[in-house]
DNA sequence: TCCCAATCCTAACGAATTGTAACACGCGGC
DNA sequence: GCCGCGTGTTACAATTCGTTAGGATTGGGA
């Protein structure tokens, strides 16, 4: 299958020229209209994938072009519009838009929702679920994770979960009972202790130093904080 | 099938408030949250259509629950933030949001994204009969997959269910329980050992190393999960 | 400083869960 | 009937992970 095809349907030439060169770059296929006669035209022979339709057409209203799209085909629609009132935006969505821009815009940011769209159209694409820290690199949909000398070392879910909850907050402090939420311990009983476990055999795993630890770090009568930098991809 | 559940996570009770009443009066389901540790005990047991996520949480990256949410759940993700720069506007919808509303908002429009998000999850792709998976090339209308090295290994209907099932969902987390429905098993009994053998028949078929495999994983006490990106003909 | 209670670490055990070989049953073709 | 195939069932091995228990560590007070 090839790249996808979105149309552009705007009657300013500037705005059609920065759109076709940023989706361009992104990788996406092209086409561009200046009137509704004429992109209606070309909806005969192809099928974008999304299209980006401007509201203030010179020859038809746009959101009829909307509307009709929206029936009729099953591109995803985004509306990129002066028109800033709520009110505008909602009628807009609710005739079968899926997003709704206004002007002035970010090339940008259109094509972030651009692929957006084209996320839930399709099956969801493969996307990655890594994070960096500190030598490791760790896959967290593989349950494995890779040492800065290339050695691999695999955890169990509740090892991720853990390492997860590090993750998403680095060098913060993380209470025992957020922990426990967290990780789905039912409040009360004696869980602290499993929580204790799994904190050390994912440290075990991090090949900590038991008597200094490098990476997670015990605040004694308060709970646990991950050091190192974090990227996730 | 019930009305569509929308979860809001928001640390501010008025917005939660403003967002349940809009919700609930627009014929939706609302859940509300405040903190990510809460939200994500809840999503261990229920599965929300559409989740409305505020960045600036106190306990959690928002943008970690975002990619997470993306990663894992089905449901769409809307992300409501007070941060308006196009960067995070790019980078949130790059980790998996759907859409990106900034606040101030209005709820009627938030009801209207909410609704276009809805829309969308209608059109699933149109299946076809051969799917091709790392190598593998499945041909569901002869019970035949080919190996990158052209060597046929044929597959029963049994194994092309879970097959099919994994196929149509790659990197998700497929409950047992999901997969006993699907499977046609009645709830309860000892039915689920079958669903075991049949998943280790496939494994054998699928040349999976039984300590390490790479393409169906177990999650202990969960489901499996199967790697690997897949593309339907 | 020394002592003690609270807290935390972790080896070892065991219950729950999952993997899979072996067997059993049903069904269609010969 | 007899054989082969597909598939559920059984039984036991392997794995995961919480629990227990005893030792180590921490921090406050005597």
């Amino acid at each position: 299958m090839s790249e996808p095809l979105v149309t552009i349907l705007d009657d300013e030439p500037q705005i059609r020229l920065m759109l076709s060169e940023a989706l361009t770059e992104a990788g996406f296929r092209t086409a561009a209209y200046s009137r509704a006669t004429e992109f209606e035209a070309a909806l005969r022979k192809t099928t974008p994938d999304v299209c980006l339709v401007d509201l203030g057409l010179p020859d038809r209203d746009g959101l009829a072009v909307v509307h009709r799209l929206a029936l009729e085909s099953g591109a995803s629609i985004i509306i990129i519009s002066g028109r800033a009132q709520v009110q505008d935006r909602v009628t807009g969505l609710e005739l079968g838009a899926d997003d709704y821009i206004i002007k002035p815009f970010d090339p940008a940011e259109v094509v972030a929702r651009v692929r957006a769209r084209l996320r839930d159209v399709r099956s969801r694409p493969a996307q990655s679920d890594t994070a960096r820290f500190e030598g490791w690199t760790a896959y967290f949909d593989r349950y494995v994770m890779v040492d800065e000398a290339g050695e691999e070392v695999s955890f169990s879910h509740a090892e991720g979960e853990v390492l997860r909850l590090f993750l998403d907050s680095p060098k913060r402090l993380i209470s025992r009972q957020q922990m426990q939420e967290a990780l789905g311990g039912a409040a009360g009983e004696s869980f602290d202790r499993a929580m204790d476990v799994r904190i050390s055999r994912l440290r075990t795993k991090l090949k900590e130093d038991p008597k200094n630890p490098r990476l997670i770090k015990t605040i004694y009568g308060a709970g646990y904080i991950f050091l190192g930098d974090v990227k996730w991809d």
